[in-house]
DNA sequence: GTGAAAGCGCTAACAA
DNA sequence: TTGTTAGCGCTTTCAC
């Protein structure tokens, strides 16, 4: 790995390194001239400055994290790239981080970013995180966080979120208007902001019809929730709606329904939590509550950013609240 | 962002710096006491090395890079795993960029690894590539580069892919024996091996019929792809069978099946190279090519390990074909 | 078994 | 306008 430096620079054009260093830097303190004979010999050695110097001199990287559950879900992965155009344009780059809902990885991604790796995080929490010491002890040491979709109560970081206890509301009162009286709600985790919020929507629709509730909280293996949708739908009294809270569940009711001969929507109506771009050609489609993905990014991105520009800016102010909308289809009518 | 370094350990503990380091290390050369004693605060103090300082000194950065053209892709988002599952356990960080199938985003990405950034590179051209001057130079200054999925041709570098001659020679025979006679192929980019490869067992199923080709080429815009798609399917003499190469055609297929009242598969057959979990569910049911993204995320992640570890070993000889396969269902039966 | 010191490539005082 | 120099935190000879 031969590298050309700053060094090799200086020395080939007879400068100093400071000279070098400043005229990349476009300072007003070098002459046109100058700046332009060492850009144009810079370009001409493919010169590429080291970032892990700069890093460690400045004592920020403008690399920002992105911590999510997981890759292959069609929110995140929307969600990503809405991060990606904004950081690209302010000149940050972006570290992908993979939790797979996993506790301990989190803390274990999060402990790293102690070092300095990144100058800020933006985080969706995963569906096994109860407490939020590790992203305290983050914020800490003064790295700022902010939440997207999913958040942590209790932890003073900026969040932008969907009006999740809306939606939860409204999709849950669509089901009931489409004659639905035994609703499932299927849920995350009890830890989990998103399914919680989504939660208490759904049961406020059941108890204005004095309906009664059902929740089950699915792990984040696809065989479990397998077997436990099949129970649920297999159960004497089994619900004629499910309300389901995360995008991988609508996979488990599919293949439930089909292994049970149950048909949707006359035997059970469905409305899923997703972003995914083929749920009309679901069979039947999809209905969906789908979130604002792209845009949630954009925001969180550039609210991380306001955080790291000036670093006074009180986190509170800063929350958002975009809403999802209700798609109806097939699964639901 | 006050960070405990190696230096405050020292003087905590009236040690050298030097000596901490090793400890860390966990060299030979000091003390069993002094090291359990070194770890111990270390581990207090919440110590977290500034991987900047060492990536700097060491000249390498134990980060590995996966360049590829969209996160939103099943094959991808899977592959990702694999490639995450054995670079964890070797200690090495996994960075995702995304190219958005543009070549220049390819090109400056791959021109910013040349400061050493990363220590090594898995990727999957964009659809635009058609040459490789970028990832040459990128090889040329040292930094190893394994392509999995995509490979491009005339690039010395080691190479995990499908079997996309047999996988399309398959799916086209398939089609064929379902009784497609007019039978199209949709591809990505004539530069693309992937495309190219799998358009080659089309055309050879097709030959050995007497059939005539039909290729068509998709764009990256879903917009543009929705019209083409419409139009080839509009056409007096349409085709009777689709064989699609990539997992976001489908999506256009069956939405111009559906705006054209054309039933799948009684109008148009269709089998789609794709790693969708929900293939399955659709209406109808897609048949797919399926790949071993997780296997070829694993080799590929392996073979770029195996470069790194012993820098001698010639890239040629690493080159690996993991078979796909062809799933049948409702589209195509 | 431990320590002193050089230096990775870059930036920013401070000098000239 | 340009140059000198001192580190950022870490690893690694080489000396003790």
């Amino acid at each position: 790995m031969k590298q050309i430096n700053i060094k090799a620079l200086a020395q080939e054009l007879n400068l100093s390194v400071s000279t070098i260093s400043k005229a990349l830097r476009d300072s007003y303190e070098i002459s046109d001239e100058t700046k332009h004979r060492v850009l144009e010999l810079a370009a001409k050695l493919n010169y590429t400055p080291n970032p892990y110097a700069s890093s460690l001199r400045g004592k920020k990287s403008r690399n920002i994290a992105i911590v999510i559950p997981e890759v292959a879900d069609s929110f995140f992965s929307q969600a990503i790239n809405g991060i990606e155009s904004v950081a690209k344009g302010k000149g940050y780059h972006v570290l992908i981080c993979l939790t797979h809902e996993n506790y301990e990885h989190e803390q274990a991604i999060l402990k790293e970013f102690q070092s300095g790796r990144v100058d800020g995080v933006l985080m969706s929490v995963s569906s096994e995180t109860a407490s939020g010491g590790h992203i305290q002890e983050l914020i800490a040491k003064e790295v700022p966080v902010v939440f997207f979709d999913r958040a942590l109560n209790g932890v003073a970081a900026a969040r932008i979120v969907t009006d999740d206890f809306q939606s939860g509301y409204n999709a849950t009162a669509h089901l009931i208007e489409q004659g639905c009286r035994n609703i499932a709600f299927l849920g995350v985790s009890s830890q989990l902001s998103i399914s919680n919020d989504r939660m208490a929507g759904y049961r406020k629709a059941m108890e204005e019809k004095g309906l009664p509730f059902r929740e089950v909280y699915c792990s984040s293996s696809p065989e479990d929730n397998h077997t436990l949708v099949t129970d649920l739908l297999r159960q004497h009294g089994r619900p004629d709606g499910i309300l389901a809270s995360v995008e991988k569940l609508a996979t488990s009711v599919y293949q439930a329904c089909a292994e049970l001969q149950l048909s949707m929507p006359a035997d059970v109506k469905l409305v899923c939590f997703s972003n995914l771009g083929i749920a009309a050609m679901l069979y039947p489609s999809l209905t969906t509550v789908t979130q604002p993905a792209f845009e949630m990014g954009k925001a969180a991105a550039a609210t991380l950013l306001k955080l790291l520009e000036k670093k006074h800016t009180d986190p509170s102010g800063l929350d958002m609240v975009i809403p999802s909308e209700l798609i109806r289809r097939g699964s639901s009518l």
